[in-house]
RNA sequence: GCCUCUGUAGCUCAGUAGGUAGAGCAGCGGACUGAAAAUCCGCGUGUCGUUGGUUCGAUUCCGACCGGAGGCA
C-alpha cells in the first residue's frame, strides 16, 4: 500500500505539480515539507502553492508560522507527524512534499532531536569562539566528545558549537544522541520520488525564469510588507534565498537588478544542494525529466511506478 | 591609413628574466540530527588568437596576419 508518498527534489523540479495531480488520482492530502514555506505572508517568494493550485487539495504544514518566530526541525516534526498520522488513519495517502531534505528525512525516521539551550549557552560558545578562536571549542569538544571534534571541519563553526552545547545541555554527546536515535526504526515506510532534470541547464533555466515571475507577482511588494510590520531583517525567515537579497537591495547595497542576478545564483547553488541530499537516499526512485518532458510525462511515470509496487 | 595598447580556463584577469600556466567567479562532486532556502569541505589541460622565424626547446623573443580598445589624421 501506498498510504504515505514522499516527493522530493531540487527547487523549481515540478513538485507541486506533480504532488497536486497525484493527489487528484489518489483524493490524497498533501503535507508540505519546506523549511520556508511554514512561514505567513511569505508566499511569492517562497513559491508557496496558491489557494487556485491546490485546487481544493487539503495542505498542510503551510502557513504554521510567523516569519519573526525561528522554526525548526523539531518544530516541524512535531507539527507534521500528528497530521501524517491522521491522514492515514482516516484511510487516505499522505502526500509528503517538498525540497527540505533535513525535515523530510527527520519526518520519516521519526529522528528525535536533543533540546534547544535554554540558558544562553549557545551564546556562550559563540563569544568564546568569537575572542579566543574557534580552537577553544574545539579543545571542549574533543575533552568530551573526540568522534565529533575530529568529524567537524574546524571551519564548521556552526556544528562545533551545536555539538558542544548538547553535550552541556543534556550531558549526552551528540555522537552517543546520533547513534541512538539513528538505531530506532522508521516512524513511516513510504514510496519515495524525487525529479530530476537529464539536463541541468534545464532546471537552471527553469530557476531563472520563476525569479523573474516572482519579481512580476510582487515580490518586492511582499518583503517591504513584511519589513513594515516589524519582522527584522536578520531573522531566520529573512534568510530565505529571495528575501535576503532583496532585503539588501532595498537597503541600498545593491540593485533590485543585481539581487535578482544574486537570488538565481543563490538559487542554482541551493538546487544543487537539495540534489546531493536526496541522491544519498536509496529508497528514492527517481523521476527524470528529459528535455520537453511537460508534468504529464512526470505524472505518468510516477503512476507507473506506484502500479507496481502497489501490487 | 598610421601609432599605441590588447588577445591565456565558460567569464574577469595574473604569470612564465624562453623549459607548455594559476587565482577569483561560474561549473562539478561531497558532507549534513532542534538556524537546513542555513552551515561547511573538495575538484583547475586550457590549440596560452592564427601563422612563419630565431632557438635544443616559444604561450613567453621577432615578423606577418586576424579580432578588440584607444589615439593621431
Amino acid at each position: 500500500m501506498n498510504n504515505i508518498i514522499c516527493i522530493a527534489g531540487p527547487t523549481a523540479s515540478g513538485k507541486t505539480a506533480l504532488s497536486i495531480a497525484l493527489a487528484k488520482e489518489l483524493k490524497a492530502e498533501i503535507v508540505s515539507c519546506d523549511s520556508m514555506q511554514v512561514y505567513r505572508r511569505m508566499d511569492i517568494g517562497t513559491a508557496k502553492p496558491t489557494p487556485e493550485e491546490r485546487e481544493g487539495i487539503p495542505h498542510y504544514m503551510l502557513d504554521v508560522a510567523d516569519p519573526e518566530e525561528d522554526f525548526s526541525v523539531s518544530r516541524y516534526c512535531s507539527i507534521a507527524a500528528p497530521m501524517v498520522d491522521d491522514i492515514v488513519s482516516r484511510g487516505k495517502t499522505a502526500i509528503i512534499v517538498g525540497g527540505t531534505g533535513l525535515y523530510m528525512d527527520a519526518l520519516i525516521r521519526g529522528n528525535s532531536f536533543a533540546p534547544y539551550p535554554a540558558t544562553g549557552r549557545r551564546e556562550e560558545l559563540e563569544a568564546l569562539a568569537a575572542q579566543e578562536g574557534i580552537e577553544a571549542v574545539i579543545a571542549q569538544l574533543r575533552a568530551v566528545d573526540p568522534e565529533s571534534a575530529a568529524r567537524l571541519h574546524p571551519s564548521d563553526q556552526k556544528r562545533i558549537i551545536r555539538a558542544m552545547e548538547v553535550y552541556l545541555e543534556t550531558g549526552e554527546t551528540i555522537t552517543a544522541h546520533n547513534l541512538r536515535t539513528q538505531a530506532l526504526p522508521p516512524r513511516y515506510k513510504p514510496t519515495w520520488f524525487a525529479l530530476e532534470d537529464a539536463d541541468r541547464a534545464d532546471l537552471y533555466t527553469r530557476i531563472d525564469r520563476r525569479v523573474d515571475k516572482m519579481l512580476a507577482d510582487g515580490l518586492i511588494e511582499e518583503i517591504r510588507a513584511l519589513l513594515a510590520s516589524g519582522v527584522p531583517a536578520k531573522a531566520t525567515a529573512m534568510q530565505a534565498i529571495g528575501y535576503k537579497e532583496f532585503v539588501g537591495a532595498l537597503q541600498g547595497h545593491c540593485s533590485i537588478a543585481e539581487a535578482a542576478a544574486q537570488v538565481q545564483q543563490s538559487s542554482r547553488h541551493y538546487a544543487k544542494r537539495q540534489l546531493t541530499w536526496f541522491r544519498r537516499n536509496p529508497s528514492i526512485q527517481w523521476l527524470r525529466r528529459k528535455p520537453g518532458f511537460g508534468s504529464e510525462e512526470i505524472l505518468a511515470q510516477a503512476r507507473q511506478i506506484l502500479a507496481e509496487t502497489d501490487r
